[in-house]
DNA sequence: AATGAATGAGTCTTCATTCAT
DNA sequence: AATGAATGAAGACTCATTCAT
């Protein structure tokens, strides 16, 4: 037991350094000798938890792209109205780009970059289904607009992406009054009026 | 003056080149022998025209967002109303990231990544200013929200990005039809009603 | 035990290769492969003990340094007469440069060229201390000329390089009796009579 | 005529640079384009004056070696006592020595190091014939010592190049008083009392 | 005679990965 | 399971030399 649980603090230590790291420096311009020193493990070890450095990285995406998702949903309920069910999941992801800066910086690295394979990009693609549905439904009663989903990702969740970018690289600052700008924005970008 | 303009062929060649296989394998991923080998000269003849590979990415970098402002406002003059503007420059932009794909694709992985230095970052953003001029003429008339630029950003021009992305991966095909959806999503998402 | 003593031994065959290599062909001249070559082991390798070349070069020149100071001292005593002490010293200095000739050839090339860092130039000089109290002592007794410490060193231990570096170059043989004829020259210019 | 006079001034130009650039890097890390732009020309035009880098130094080093034995024996005949005509010839050579620096910084290098080929060295060597002939009369009329060229170059010629290469560095300034004692030095180390 | 452009060969250094322990 | 040492392969960059003009 406390063997597994070591084993297991170490690959977390392995992908969190990773994380860190690729978020600071980029995928090749991060060597695997700098995540074993922040990990505090050996170099070698890293390949008794991971088959080599992309899949290293590939399997900190899913990791990270399964806790987004998780977070994203974790209050959202089926029953819910589509306009509530938005609101509350897109706050959520808002919460989750805007705070855990880490990791949502880690996603889009991943997302905007050829640093991924092309299989573990689309592994972490549907776990967006529960918001796909609620369109889906949005749609037939008439409150969103009859658009492709890639336009509805685009102009409410993608827009987080970036402002999360430019609040980490210091350009500007989120507070709730912008979020709930933004929400706004989002909404209307989107609504069927 | 033949030998100026092959020098100057050699170079736009280089720049061509840097920015096809960035975009297919990142920075990092590409070594100068292949984009020498690419612009058919020689590695050495790079440091000729470049002083080092973080030099030619980023005057790669800023001489594609010149052409990409120069492209965003030329049909575009002052004395035109707010939403006669913004549909004419939004419609170039979307013209630009869909077409010009390359190009456009290189310069989102730029703004994604720690890629560029912070100095020629700065250098290509400025020649936005026409559009951040007419944002603000929006404002002081009433017809756009009195939001901030990055988030008015964000809603319009961003999403246009993400569109291209995943075009260019297959995931989606944006057709003229799609265009009209994406721009009045953009507008409604920043229009005051 | 025997791993501590082979990374040892390793440390010292590239230092060996080294002094051989540089003896030969000048610091510019040698390049990490051929040292690694001549070690026995990868280029990698180097790095693993060696910040970079020219760490190297000054750890060796360091070491040699401190080596030649070992053995010039290693026979003297404080209690001896300035004379005795001198002829003491300056004789395992002359037995050094004409025996340990790669070594000698060594500190030759590096205190001549600028080559090696000016710390650890500093750092190598340094050891030579008491030589330059013998000398103190000789000139308050009346024994040794009044002069610069710089002008008793050019007369009496830099003639021993200049033979050393003829000697390798097989321009000419020291044999005992050139020694002697050698001391008493040295002694000659820097006595006071 | 004027023609000649700029081919003449280009291939002085050159040497010049090589001399200076040498002293201060080494040969090897002397660049035939710094030495081309030190001296105003295009990198290829050296190659209309010299074979290649080599031939160049070799060029330049035989040059300042017989500019040197020029001013050593310029003001020395045949006639002059033994004693008088050392002590000419000595202060000559200590003159040029200590204060046309560059030149006699670069023969020093070139002497101590392998960076001239061995045939150039030895055509520089024989200039010293005066030098060698007055010794070998010294020893005739029981004045010197009856020992070794090598030994009365190393214990009289030599310690100037050590006092130079010192005073190069900074690490000492050498006046009008230490000369005479360094002249006194040299004489008392030869000198068959 | 003179040159600026071009380059092939070579240098230092890094790094993902393996291996002996 | 864990590691520190080791390395082959590769990459950025330099430079002596040549060539077209």
């Amino acid at each position: 037991m406390a063997k597994l649980q070591k084993s297991i603090d170490k690959r977390n230590a392995l992908i969190k350094a990773t994380i860190t790291l690729v978020n600071n420096n980029g995928f090749h311009a991060t060597p695997m000798s700098k995540i074993a020193k922040m990990a505090n493990v050996s170099p070698a070890t890293i390949y008794l938890y991971f088959e080599n450095k992309q899949d290293l990285v590939n399997k900190a995406y899913i990791e990270v792209k399964a806790a987004f998702t998780a977070y994203a949903f974790a209050t959202y309920t089926e029953d819910m109205s589509v306009k509530e069910g938005f609101e509350i999941i897109w706050k959520r992801i808002a919460d989750f780009k805007l705070n855990k800066c880490e990791e949502a910086l880690f996603l889009a690295q991943c997302d905007n970059t050829p640093m991924i394979d092309e299989s573990s990009r689309k592994e972490g693609i549907k776990h967006l289904q529960p918001l796909l549905d609620l369109w889906q439904r949005g749609k037939e009663e008439g409150i969103i607009k009859p658009i492709s989903d890639y336009l509805l990702y685009a102009y409410t969740i993608n827009p987080l992406s970036f402002l999360m970018i430019n609040q980490e690289r210091g350009a500007c600052a989120i507070d709730n009054a912008h979020i709930e700008d933004a929400y706004q924005a989002a909404w209307d970008s989107i609504q069927l009026t």
